[in-house]
DNA sequence: ATCCTACCTCTTGCATACTAGTGGGTCAAG
DNA sequence: CTTGACCCACTAGTATGCAAGAGGTAGGAT
């Protein structure tokens, strides 16, 4: 009997490409799988099922599953099964501290940097991003809206010169991106997620570390606030 | 022609336990010996010599090395080899930048903690340890005090019932550690990182957030310092 | 009806074999 | 001596097969 497959092949994405690991491209597909909610928590993703659509063997999903493990997205349980990880309000209270720790420290270094220019253009990259999220607001595109909210706390990071900075705020985003991804709430809070970007912008270009700081800190802090809601809504994907 | 092992036997660990996933201890292993540099940054470890001396097939060494090259411990070049990262001041500012963001935010938030049985729970521990540490500086012990150093430095983590933070800390912590490792610089220190640990675990007894952001902050800073010297010592393990 | 046991199937962990690409060394041509 | 082409040894990437353990199920004993 055949399956369903467990990741829905888009036109664009059929196969692999032969000019880069086979390993790192899976890891792509399931991540992007797991954040959009097409792989749901609590779903058991076995390496073989998961090759033959792949078209591979096993050994390039495992190494793409052991990945996803240590980025705890999913769970790998020796001689039962893999699977989709589950939320729980701990894990993302750690992941929104070890956000807050982080994006607190990228704002605090580019608001004291003494580099005036540096600070200019990071306020400007920053500002042309919250005039297009304005936009994207006033059409009610959540999706836009959503990557370019992504882009805004990217683009601050990367004045950071660290990129593993980045990469880290990213992927602990991802895991709040994932609880996001089960319901459209995003819609009500356009505003006030606009009001606190353009905050935290105003606090660095006057060069004050700790309002900064201040104004990152309610920032996140406000966009946990969903956690109050969500899980009642789902409990069947919390643990 | 028989080679040299790349990492030394010793009689405690000379084998692999059968109750644990042989990857894991294979990590462990490995991670361990670049720490304490006995695998020296730009040497080349082949999984294939790994294998042989460990006893296993190549498998679960290429998994462990996979785990070392996403925390930054190797490079694996393919179908060149795998290599021990060398130093580079950059990747070990960053690792300063991401450990200071994480344990400003560990000591503001004990700082703050409303429960203050828990704030003085912890100030206990770490004052014990600061103990501790007195002693092996009496005696000159290098290597019990820089244990004890990790120990407060946990401990302090610990407190935030988030293990991710505590591990992240560790990872960090760790490239500094390889870095330290390179010479015995730290014999004059002691009495410095004495009192800055006393400093901060002062600051969290009094409450105040910011007094103990800031005597971390000093701390972190001043143990990174020997960056000014170490890079001349030894130029060939830089990039 | 309930519990225990044997077994069968599915899982991940590991071993082995094969593929393809890189770089060094050799040797011949200029 | 220099340079270029070829070959060979070695690398990581992937495929495949086997081992061992977990868990469900059927069937028999009580």
């Amino acid at each position: 009997m055949a399956k369903q497959p467990l990741i829905s092949m888009r036109p664009e994405s059929k196969g692999l490409s032969y000019d880069r690991p086979a390993a790192s491209q899976i890891f792509g597909f399931i991540r992007d799988a797991i954040i959009s909610m097409e792989l749901l928590p609590g779903q058991m993703i076995s390496e073989t099922a998961l090759a033959q659509q792949f078209g591979v063997s096993r050994t390039p999903v495992r190494e793409a599953l052991i990945q996803l493990s240590n980025i705890g997205f999913v769970e790998v349980l020796p001689q039962r099964g893999t699977y989709v990880s589950k939320f729980s309000m701990e894990k993302i209270l750690e992941a929104r501290f070890i956000r807050e720790a982080l994006e607190v420290a990228v704002v605090t270094q580019l608001a004291t940097n003494p580099d005036e220019a540096v600070r200019l253009e990071a306020v400007d990259a920053c500002e042309k991003i919250i005039a297009d999220q304005k936009t994207a607001a006033a059409d009610d595109d959540a999706l836009a809206f959503q990557k370019l909210d992504d882009n805004f706390h990217q683009t601050l990071a990367g004045f950071t010169q660290y990129p593993r900075v980045a990469s880290f705020i990213e992927a602990e985003k991802a895991h709040m991106d994932r609880v996001r991804n089960l319901s459209l709430h995003v819609g009500g809070q356009y505003k006030r997620i606009l009001s606190q970007h353009a905050a935290i912008i105003k606090a660095v270009k006057t060069g004050s570390a700790e309002k900064s700081a201040a104004a990152m800190s309610v920032h996140l802090k406000d966009v946990y606030n969903i956690l109050e809601v969500i899980p009642q809504e789902h409990p069947e994907y919390f643990i």
